[in-house]
DNA sequence: CCTGAAACCTGTCTGC
DNA sequence: TGCAGACAGGTTTCAG
């Protein structure tokens, strides 16, 4: 599922409300049971009960994919992975018991105030760590593409390092941190640049386009709450406005011409043929 | 450095 | 209806 504006909606609930639950922020931690034991990457699941209970969550946040709470004194990170969410729910009833968790939840952190954290995941692809230096985990990861910081400019330097396609290049996290399989389809094709066309050949105009169309498609993604697709992800309004992803078959919006569908670096990737012409 | 394949997993959909 | 096979929003690891 989550891509940066599926990751970003999820962050911004846990911070402020939404989503169907309540804002964390503020929230002191009491423990945490672990249903999926693959689910905890670090440290071990002795030592994270350990240091788990009367942290208080100062902040929630995002770094590419990944989302941490800032605690007291360590670092909550997850990645959602495939199929990964969170929810914010009670724990306990006002009998006191507790309340039955469904079938794919695999990890829950418990507040003192009888509410948890819920991470709900199909594919157990999801991972979970307790750091005191966030960094440790982040620090293979490329620009965040929405940072103003980011230049035109930087982005065509960093085009020019690599003779790699463009599609598998934007889904390397280390190249730029967020971009999935949607949007990088979406992004390439409001690029109008071809999915294999080599990142070296690109002019600075091609990635002055480029980086455009990522703040552009990630904004857009923001904004419709990300996408739902299948019957994974909640709330998403973002697959309604598709240009070219699972869109084979079906006319381009710009020019009529038939999207196509293609296998890139083991991905489905999906383009206009007219529009997207590889030079 | 780059590409492709496989692995980690379960759920859904399609076609026979 | 049942079942095999393909496919799925991600990442890591390994072979060539």
């Amino acid at each position: 599922m989550p891509e940066l504006p599926e990751v970003e909606t999820i962050v911004r609930a846990l911070r402020l409300g939404g989503r169907d639950g309540p804002s964390i922020t503020g929230w002191t931690l009491v423990g945490a049971r672990i249903l999926w034991g693959r689910t905890l990457a670090e440290p071990s699941e002795i030592e994270f009960l350990q240091h788990i209970p009367d942290q208080v969550v100062q902040d929630v946040g995002r770094r590419g994919k990944f989302i941490f709470l800032r605690l007291s004194r360590d670092y909550l990170i997850f990645h959602l992975r495939m199929s990964g969410d969170l929810r914010v729910e009670r724990d306990v009833n006002e009998h006191g018991d507790y309340l039955e968790l469904s079938s794919h939840d695999r990890f829950v952190i418990t507040f003192n105030n009888g509410y948890r954290l819920v991470f709900c995941d199909a594919r157990k692809f999801g991972r979970v760590w307790l750091v005191d230096n966030p960094e440790t985990i982040f620090a293979s990861l490329g620009p965040e593409p929405l940072d103003s910081n980011l230049t035109p400019r930087d982005l065509y330097r960093r085009l020019q390092q690599h003779h790699r396609q463009l599609k598998p290049l934007l889904l390397d996290q280390s190249f730029l941190a967020g971009l999935g399989n949607i949007y990088s389809d979406e992004v390439l094709h409001l690029a109008r640049l071809h999915p294999l066309q080599p990142a070296h050949t690109l002019s600075e105009d091609d990635a002055a386009t480029l980086l455009s169309a990522i703040q552009k498609v990630l904004e857009e993604g923001i904004h419709n709450n990300g996408a739902s697709i299948d019957w994974v992800y909640r709330g998403g309004n973002f697959q309604n406005n598709f240009r070219v992803y699972q869109r084979t078959g079906k006319p381009c919006v710009n020019c009529g011409s038939y999207i196509e569908r293609i296998t890139v670096g083991q991905r489905g990737t999906h383009y206009c043929p007219h529009c997207q012409s590889l030079r």
